[in-house]
DNA sequence: GCATTTTTATGCTCGACAGCATAAAAATTC
DNA sequence: GAATTTTTATGCTGTCGAGCATAAAAATGC
C-alpha cells in the first residue's frame, strides 16, 4: 500500500464508504459492525493508479468501494492480460492474502476509485472470531474460481470472435449499459484485446466486423450494443 | 453422490482415513476432532468412476484421501479439458457447494480412489462454529485459485512445447517421480492433450519430439523424465 | 497553436496448430 | 487365440491469428 494513497475524501463520505463496506458482511451484530468499522480505512487511487503491484506483500483486506478496477499480469513474453475486473462492491487481493504469498499480479484502477482496507492482523482476528464472515468470504471466492475456470476453457477453446463477444457479453454483466445502449465502462481496445486474449490489431479488427454487420456500433471509442442476441450466438458458436 | 459409492472398506482402515481427513483441519480440539468425525463418511471409487457429475447438486464437503482425480468439463465444442487434478489430501468440489450452486464440471476418478465425505448441512453448522476451519479452508481455495491464474495465462500465451512442458512439471510437482525416474501418475496421452489444452495428436508428437532430443524418454505408455532443467527451460521459453 | 505521443484502423505475410487420414501397437473382449 | 476396440504414432493440408508495417485520428504536452 505504500504508493496507494492519493488523498483522503471527506469524513462525511468516509463513513457512508464505510458502511458500504458492510454489504460485504451481512447478518452481523452491531458490536460486531462497531468493532470492525474502527478497523476500516478509506483511501482513494487516481485512474491508472496501482492498488498494488506484482510481487508486494499483501499488508491487508482490501475492497473496491468505488470506481472499477483491473488486475493483470506482465504474461509470458511481455504480453499483458487481464485477470479479472472488479466494480463495487468487490474485493482484491485476498487470494495472495489467505495464500499467505506476494501479489502475483498487479491491480490498477480503471477509474478514479475508493478502497476500504483492513489491516492484516486486525482482519484474520475478525474472521477466525467469526465463522459466518468467513463463510461470506468463501462465497465470494467460490464464485469467482467459478468466473476463472469458466473463463480459462472459453480463452483457450474459442475463437477470436467468441472470445470478444464474451467479452463484451461479460462487460454488459458486469458494468451494464447506458441508457443509450452504451457500454457504461469505457475501455480501451487494449484493455478488451487483454481481457479477450488477443492482440489489439486483432481486438479493433474484430470490433470493426462487429460494427459493419450491425451487431455492435462504434461511436468514436466507445462501443454501443445494437444486436445483443447475435452476440449472444457469437459467443456459443465459440 | 448418488452413484459414487462402490463398496465400504474395512472399519479399521476406514478409521484410519478419517484420521488423514484431520490433516486439512490442523489445531483443532479433542472434542471437536470427536464431533466432526462422526460426520465422516468414507466411500469409494473405482478408476474412470465419477465422484459427480456436471449439474449435479453438490451433497456435502468432499475429501480425496486415497488415489487421484480430475476434474474435467466437455467444453465448448466438445473438446473436454482438465480443468485441475487432486491428490491426497485434497479437496474436491467446494467451488459450488460454497457458491451455492450446481457443479459445473465433473470429477473423476484417475485410480482407485478413496473419498471422505460430510453432508453439507453439518459441514456449513462446523465452519460457522470455528472460524479457524474457514481459515484454513481459504488458504487451501485461495492456493488454487492461484494455480488457476497462472495455469490460464500460461495456456493461453505458450506455445504447446511450452503448454506440454508445464503439464509434465506440473505432474512431477503433484505426484512425484518413481525411482526410475518416471511419472507416478500415468495419464493416458488424451489426459495430457486434455491438460495442456492441445489434440491427443499433438501431445503425442509434441511427446515424441522431446523423446529425440533427449528431455524425456518414452517407456510404453510411460514416462521418463531425463532431463528436467532442459524441460524447465522449454517451459520458461514459452 | 503546433508538436509529440497515444490510440484506432487496416492490410499483408508467415507460422503454429487443428483437423483429418492412415496405420501400427496394445489392450480388451469373447 | 482370434477379433475388436482403444491407444499410440506420424504425415499432410488448410486456416486462424500473431507479428509487422503503415497511416489516420485523437489525445496530450508545451
Amino acid at each position: 500500500m505504500a504508493e496507494m494513497p492519493v488523498h483522503t475524501p471527506a469524513v462525511a463520505q468516509e463513513a457512508e464508504y464505510k458502511n458500504l463496506f458492510f454489504t460485504l458482511f451481512p447478518n452481523l451484530g452491531e458490536e460486531q459492525i462497531r468493532a470492525i468499522k474502527s478497523e476500516i480505512q478509506i483511501q482513494t487511487v487516481r485512474k491508472g493508479g496501482f492498488i498494488y503491484r506484482e510481487d508486494d506483500t499483501p499488508q491487508g483486506f482490501l475492497c473496491l468501494l468505488h470506481g472499477s478496477a483491473k488486475v493483470v499480469t506482465a504474461g509470458v513474453t511481455g504480453r499483458s492480460q487481464i485477470i479479472r475486473l472488479v466494480k463495487p462492491i468487490g474485493i482484491l487481493g485476498y487470494r495472495a492474502l489467505f495464500a499467505g504469498e506476494n501479489y502475483r499480479f498487479s491491480a490498477k484502477a480503471l477509474d478514479e476509485s475508493v478502497i476500504g482496507f483492513i489491516e492484516k492482523t486486525a482482519f484474520f482476528r475478525i474472521v477466525r472470531s467469526n465463522g459466518e464472515v468467513a463463510l461470506h468470504i468463501l462465497r465470494a471466492i467460490a464464485g469467482e474460481l467459478g468466473v476463472s475456470n469458466i473463463r480459462t476453457v472459453a480463452l483457450t477453446q474459442k475463437y477470436i470472435r467468441g472470445r470478444l463477444a464474451d467479452s463484451l457479453l461479460f462487460l454488459i454483466g458486469l458494468y451494464g449499459l447506458t441508457d443509450d445502449g452504451l457500454l457504461a465502462v469505457s475501455l480501451s481496445r487494449e484493455d478488451l484485446a487483454q481481457l479477450s486474449s488477443m492482440t489489439t490489431s486483432n481486438a479493433i479488427r474484430t470490433l470493426s466486423a462487429f460494427a459493419s454487420e450491425g451487431v455492435i456500433a462504434l461511436i468514436g471509442k466507445r462501443i454501443k450494443i445494437v444486436d445483443r442476441p447475435r452476440l449472444e450466438k457469437i459467443s456459443e458458436r465459440g
